[in-house]
DNA sequence: CTTTTGGATCAGTTTTTCTAATCCAATGTA
DNA sequence: TACATTGGATTAGAAAAACTGATCCAAAAG
């Protein structure tokens, strides 16, 4: 069956649901002569009438009864499904691992909205869940990346490097314990970030230190609360250094070992999404200004 | 949300389901600037691109893909639905039960047929059933009705009257008993139409005939079966002289009391209908021809 | 008896849509 | 390397569709 004109489908869908014409006419910003047409027009395409015209108004026939529930549930999920995917052309859905995000993204956030105020951005903050990076839930993601061989639809943009190293509160070494070598580990708390990362590991395997555990000490959901733990002097954190320049600034960190600091080892914070997603206009705008933001102003140099 | 361009949401769903837009172009008998146009016209609407365009071809991006489905599936409902309801168009559903079905309508009904042959009948020969006249499931019944007060978006048509009077084989009376008083019957067996009618209580009721048992007998599950039975010899039958015209002419059935003979008391044979579908084309088609038919040559004169 | 309500209709205009021709880029083919 | 082929984009002009606004009409309400 060939579909009959969709505009005269539409005319009568809305008389109908109205039970007139005047408020169909109404509804679609024409006339009525223009309803009443469009009707007609259908009405001769299936061979039938779809309205008994009375002196009052109109009242529908058996086939129109029998036609309009179709119609309304059609035109209203096409509706309702380009209204979503319409909004979701002003959306941008990021997930970036808590510590990046409290520390780093959220802050610049504000300029971005600044300058892109169509953007509507949905942050989520968080670590990316067993199965990495999920293109569906997400339009683009922020962390540490090891750039070769992703998923072939995935597409990395890398933004900058971050340094390892080392940091506790300034008070902790005025006590007995001295650290001015890696060995003096052993006499400290260590802070670990625990769910993704193994820093301590990774740095102590860098520079080939042993005499200390580096899987001793206490654990915290993310890197944010277990710098601000080494903040209140509760050990030593390893710190990532981009994500704590305001403490170094402050004071309220410092590095004992700043001369061992080894560049993210998995890799570099990077921005990835679907390559599907790549081109479109809000990733774009995204990609562009987060370039520009991370080459002006992240590296911990 | 307003519904985007119904003909681009169309043309969309065409290249989609193709995957290209000359498919698409050759299924909407357009060229291919046109869909090309339509689908820009959509991503314009909807502020995003539905389409990656490749050297060779199109893709769908993940907007267009969520898109797809519910467009495909609306446009199939609303075709089919459309499809069903314009060949209702072409149709009249006809019910008549058995006797006058097979005695007279079908006969006759060759020549609605060639009078106006885009018309498709569908006959049930049958009783209404326990609820009467099924206006959902048919258009039109030709039945006795009695006249006055029926549900109010009932129509009735009046046809024509036919006239109950005892009938038997004319062997029948051959033999050693003979009919000419209505006492008399109490020595033949009575042939009945079992599921509707009464007639013989009723024919005795209108002449007041006593002396003889209107519930004796043989029983059939409709007139043209007793009348048959009749024909053999098998008893004698309250026949409705409007469909055992052919018998009485061939002389195959008798009428030995002729003179007492009573009109329809449950009314006249007539054509109902829903008052929604009384003015419809072919229901106006089919009333007229019948009516003209009926005074034709229907009636016992 | 007049007004109001709700639809039908028509001529003329506006808007949309389509076509047909031409481009363009990539890819396979000779 | 040349060259046809494929599949989409683009454009101006032409054709078709849709809309308006005025006018009619019939029934019912005031």
């Amino acid at each position: 069956m060939k579909l009959p004109p969709l505009n005269a489908l539409r005319a009568f869908e809305s008389a109908a649901r109205h039970n007139g014409f005047i408020a169909a006419a109404d509804e679609l910003f024409v006339t009525r002569g223009a309803v009443s047409r469009h009707v007609k027009l259908l009405e001769e395409h299936l061979g039938l009438k779809l309205f008994h015209r009375n002196h009052k108004g109109v009242e529908l026939t058996t086939a129109g009864h029998d036609l309009l529930p179709v119609l309304t549930e059609s035109f209203q999920a096409m509706a309702e499904k380009c209204g979503h995917i319409s909004a979701s052309a002003f959306e941008l859905r990021i997930i970036c691992p808590p510590a990046l995000s409290i520390r780093w993204l959220f802050p610049l956030l504000e300029r971005f909205r600044e300058l892109h105020p169509e953007v509507r951005i949905k942050l989520t903050t968080d670590f990316y869940g067993a199965k990495g990076f999920d293109t569906s839930e997400y339009d683009l993601g922020i962390s540490v990346e090891h750039m070769p061989g992703r998923s072939p639809n995935i597409v990395v943009l890398p933004l900058f490097s971050s340094y390892l190293s080392p940091a506790c509160a300034p008070n902790l070494l005025k006590g007995q314990q001295s650290l001015s070598s890696p060995q003096d580990l052993k006499n400290f708390t260590l802070l670990h970030e625990n769910p993704r990362r193994e820093d301590w590991k990774t740095w102590a395997r860098e520079f080939n230190v042993e005499g200390f555990d580096p899987s001793q000490g206490e654990a915290f959901p993310n890197l944010d609360m277990a710098t601000k733990a080494a903040v209140m002097g509760a050990g030593i954190v390893m710190a990532d250094m981009a994500l704590c320049r305001e403490e170094l600034q402050l004071g309220t960190l410092i590095l004992p070992l700043e001369h061992m600091k080894c560049e993210e080892p998995h890799g570099r914070y990077a921005l990835i999404g679907s390559r599907d997603k790549w081109d479109d206009p809000n990733v774009t705008k995204f990609k562009d200004w987060i370039s520009e933001v991370s080459a002006e102003g992240a590296p911990a140099a």
